[in-house]
RNA sequence: GCGGGCGUAGCCGAAUUGGCAUAGGCGCCUGACUUAGGAUCAGGUGGGGAAACCCGUGGGGGUUCAAGUCCCUCCGCCCGCACCA
């Protein structure tokens, strides 16, 4: 008996796999392919248990489908842009670059001692210059198009990362990194038109059926589509207002407009107001704007002494300008119908403004003077003039064409989506390729010239502003149109530009007159799982897509989504909370390793919660896959070397009870197994079939493993290691080899379930009497039910429990149970 | 507040379509082997009860021969969204 010394094992076949370059894969035409992938990680310095089970969840599925006979493309990456790098460089003194190298190279180790099967000719780091010379090459593309523009606007700043945010990326008005509260700043910057792609970014969901409909929901509200109209609003002796409302059927009813406090007209409309007023308004516009966009600021305003005149009925109307109202969304300024929506009714009740209903609900008429609550359901339209009589319904679409007709408005669509904020005023991110001429105004880097690369030399003092701007080497330029001196863009890009396309990079990562080998994208694409954290579903998982439809529309791919399938892994919690660094309750992969061996670190993972649920994290869990390692080590160890000696014996025709047994287990465990990986991802019950199966030849070891039906031993134990492959394959590359069976098991085909096999001979079934079990019976799974009802009531328990009542009915649910009805 | 998910032994979790609740694992108990065991092997382990039986999937109600699963309602936890006109 040999010991189970994982270390030797598991670094001996790591080598192997190595040495014989076993995952690097090529497109083979004569192979159905598989593009299975996972989140790149950021190379903050380690792995984490949350990658670990990301990837774990990859490497089954990948490993399985090569058995499958797939090709199968599962490639890494590194996430290798981005903050941390260069605050470790102005902390430490470290270059950003040395920093991350450093980082890759050990994670990347890390990586290798768990043995995930990874093609590492294909690693991709997206701070290699011959990475983002293809974000530049796509932002240059984006700008002939007019996909990228320079634009000033309001936008957020981090004070603590120094640098500016796209609107996904400060979210309830915090910084996604650092969670430090951002500062509205109105400035020049760089966008991408995102906008563009909006209607299509919903309309295609319906290609992303397997898409879980939380992250599809959540891309939907953060699109925010919302069908309304924009109507004109005259002011006495000034330009009208433009409001924007989804409930223009209510506009009879609106006794108020208000603006928001940011809205360019209220200076001017203010300016003869009294001093209290515009106090007020000063209260207003110092109000915390975090706290006004999440709502919690109650709502306050201030009459402007001004109004307007509603373009429906001539109504002279009040201007407020009430915080309530945001400048960010719609025209920043509307009409407010108190009597039909709950935030303008509080806004009335507040400064006794009149409330005046004009739909009628089936239940009854409103008063506006009594009415506890805005009433926002449907109904009918009264006091409105023409329209009195119409369904609040098709009161939008006639009153929209109404206003269009006469010129002072049209029905519109607003979108909450903006577009994407790509420049960043930090260094270790792509150089954007524009050069600043006094003579031709932006001009863009030419093909030949890219990449513009990040100079090594700048300094990292931490005292504000982009480091690359006090590099004259960089930034003095010529035009390329011109000659003439120009001043480079120092702006680098948003690090979510490098993660929207990096899954193509993969395909031919040394490509040089192109992103990507276009034929390589006709065989791979699309990918065909893709796992990874819930997190980024309004971020990366957006960006991706839109940066696709872009490629598309540049003619580079021909289809719309590049994703078939997403799959969100659950958080790893520890004590109740989110494993994170910041919360101090991490645990080293390495650690386990070292005590357990990778194979029983990838097996706790997989088995102890369902990929898609939250895993908490318990030390002592684990101890029951690492008995199991062992258990299957022993049970290998006992017999591989004899079976690799043998001459193979075929499985003899007739059975004992004993190695039918066996048999039976076998077969269903290699159904179980497929079907949960095959179907719904359940990997966890898939180790515990494994471990059933285990339990059954230690069960059966003694009468099996000896004499004529010893080729069913040898069968059970062949089917265990291959099944176990894919979990736990640095053992069963072991066993395998031991068994006498050629390297590597990866090639191997996986095991086919023989249904008649697996099929039980007998089945026992309860037998119900009114619903409660009263005995069971014994029957050849063939049995008829005419026999099965028969065998039923002749049990002695359930003559008891019938004796002296009237049987109504019998109902047989085959291989399951009896139910008898009496009274 | 709105939307979605979840709630099963002491703990992590199983349970295709409604069909014997608690598979697998942790922990615990007993035994075997042992100088020893935090190793291994075997057995046991929802609650009550001497037993027959009864009760049990967050609480309450309903549909059904049959409910963890479907319906109503309440409670708790988690995740999204949240003054978006």
């Amino acid at each position: 008996m040999t010991d189970y010394n994982f270390e030797d094992i598991e670094t001996r076949w790591q080598k192997r796999w190595a040495d014989g370059r076993t995952f690097e894969v090529t497109e083979d035409p004569a192979r159905p392919k598989f593009y299975c992938l996972e989140m790149l990680p950021y190379p903050s310095g380690d792995i984490h248990v949350g990658h670990v089970r990301n990837y774990c969840i990859t490497d089954v599925v990948a490993r399985y489908k090569r058995m499958k006979g797939f090709n199968v493309l599962h490639p890494i990456g590194w996430d290798a842009l981005g903050l941390p790098a260069e605050n470790a460089a102005i902390k430490r003194g470290i270059h950003p670059e040395k920093w991350t190298r450093d980082n890759i190279a050990s994670m990347k180790r890390q990586l290798q001692r768990l043995g995930f099967s990874y093609p590492w000719s294909r690693e991709v780091a997206t701070c290699d210059p011959e990475y983002y010379r293809w974000n530049q090459w796509f932002f240059l593309r984006m700008l002939e198009r007019g996909i990228a523009y320079r634009a000033k606007a309001a936008v957020n700043w981090c004070p603590s990362c120094q640098t500016v945010l796209a609107n996904e990326q400060a979210e309830g008005g915090t910084c996604w990194r650092c969670g430090s509260v951002v500062e509205q700043r109105d400035m020049e910057q760089w966008f991408l038109r995102i906008t563009a792609y909006q209607d299509e970014l919903l309309d295609d969901m319906a290609q992303l059926p397997t898409w879980p409909d939380r992250v599809l929901l959540q891309q939907k509200n953060w699109v925010g589509r919302s069908p309304g109209a924009e109507i004109d609003f005259a002011v006495e002796g000034a330009e009208p207002i433009r409001i924007f409302t989804t409930r223009v059927d209510t506009i009879y009813g609106a006794t108020f407009m208000v603006l928001a406090p940011e809205h360019p007209r209220v200076d001017a409309l203010m300016a003869g107001a009294s001093a209290g007023a515009k106090a007020a308004l000063a209260t207003l516009r110092a109000q915390d704007r975090r706290a006004r966009l999440e709502g919690q600021v109650e709502k306050d305003g201030v009459f402007t002494g001004r109004h307007a005149t509603n373009p429906f009925n001539g109504e002279r109307v009040p201007i407020w300008v009430g915080n309530f109202v945001l400048m960010g969304y719609g025209t920043g300024a509307i009409m407010a119908v108190p009597a039909h929506d709950e935030r303008d009714f509080e806004f009335a009740r507040k400064f006794g403004i009149p409330v005046r209903p004009v739909i009628r609900p089936a239940a009854g008429a409103l008063d506006g003077a009594s009415m506890a609550e805005a009433y926002v359901g449907p109904g009918v339209v009264e006091n409105s003039g023409p329209f009195d009589g119409l369904s609040a319904e098709e009161a939008l679409a006639t009153m929209a064409a109404h206003a269009e007709t006469k010129g002072f408005g049209k029905a519109t669509i607003t979108y909450r989506l903006k577009d994407w904020l790509v420049s960043r005023q930090r260094y270790w991110g792509t150089p954007i390729p524009v050069v600043y001429c006094e003579k031709d105004g932006i001009v863009g880097v030419p093909d030949a010239e890219l990449p513009v690369v990040l100079p090594k030399d700048a300094p990292f003092t931490g005292e504000g502003g982009n480091p690359l701007e006090k590099v004259p080497s960089f930034v003095d330029a010529r035009c390329p149109r011109c000659g003439g001196p120009a001043r480079r863009e120092t702006d680098t890009m948003d690090t979510f530009v490098d993660s929207s396309w990096y899954f193509y990079r993969y395909l031919s990562p040394q490509k040089k007159d192109g992103p990507f080998d276009p034929s390589a994208v006709r065989y791979w694409f699309p990918i065909d799982l893709y796992v990874g954290g819930i997190e980024h579903a309004i971020l990366h998982l957006v960006y991706s897509r839109f940066w696709t439809k872009v490629m598309r529309d540049l003619g580079l791919v021909t289809f719309d989504e590049p994703v078939t399938r997403l799959f969100p892994q659950g958080m790893v919690h520890k004590d109740g909370e989110v494993m994170s660094k910041s919360k101090g309750n991490t645990v080293a992969p390495d650690t386990i390793i070292a005590r357990y061996g990778a194979d029983t670190l990838r097996l706790y993972i997989l088995f102890v919660a369902p990929p898609e649920m939250a895993l908490e994290w318990q030390d002592g869990q684990i101890e029951g896959p690492s008995k199991f390692v062992h258990r299957v080590w022993r049970l290998l160890d006992r017999h591989a070397d004899a079976f690799a000696q043998e001459l193979r014996e075929r499985i003899p025709a007739e059975l004992t009870p004993a190695a039918r047994d066996l048999r039976r287990k076998v077969h269903q465990t290699i159904q179980r197994v497929t079907d949960d990986i095959e179907g719904r991802m359940k990997l966890n019950t898939a180790v515990s079939a494994l471990m059933e199966l285990v339990n059954e030849i230690y069960r059966l070891e003694p009468e099996v493993s000896k004499g004529p039906m010893r080729p069913v031993f040898q069968e059970a134990l062949e089917a265990l290691v291959l099944l176990l492959a894919p979990f736990a394959p640095h053992i069963c590359e072991e066993m395998w080899q031991r068994l006498g069976r050629r390297f590597s098991i990866v090639d191997r085909n996986w095991p086919v379930a023989d249904a008649s096999l697996a099929r039980e001979d007998e089945v026992e079934l309860a037998v119900q009497v009114n619903g409660k079990v009263r005995g069971r019976v014994t029957v050849g799974a063939e049995t008829s039910e005419e026999e099965v009802r028969r065998r039923a009531l002749e049990d002695p328990k359930v003559q008891e429990a019938v004796a002296g009542k009237q049987v109504v009915k019998i109902l047989v649910v085959p291989g399951r149970l009896v139910s008898v009805v009496v009274k």
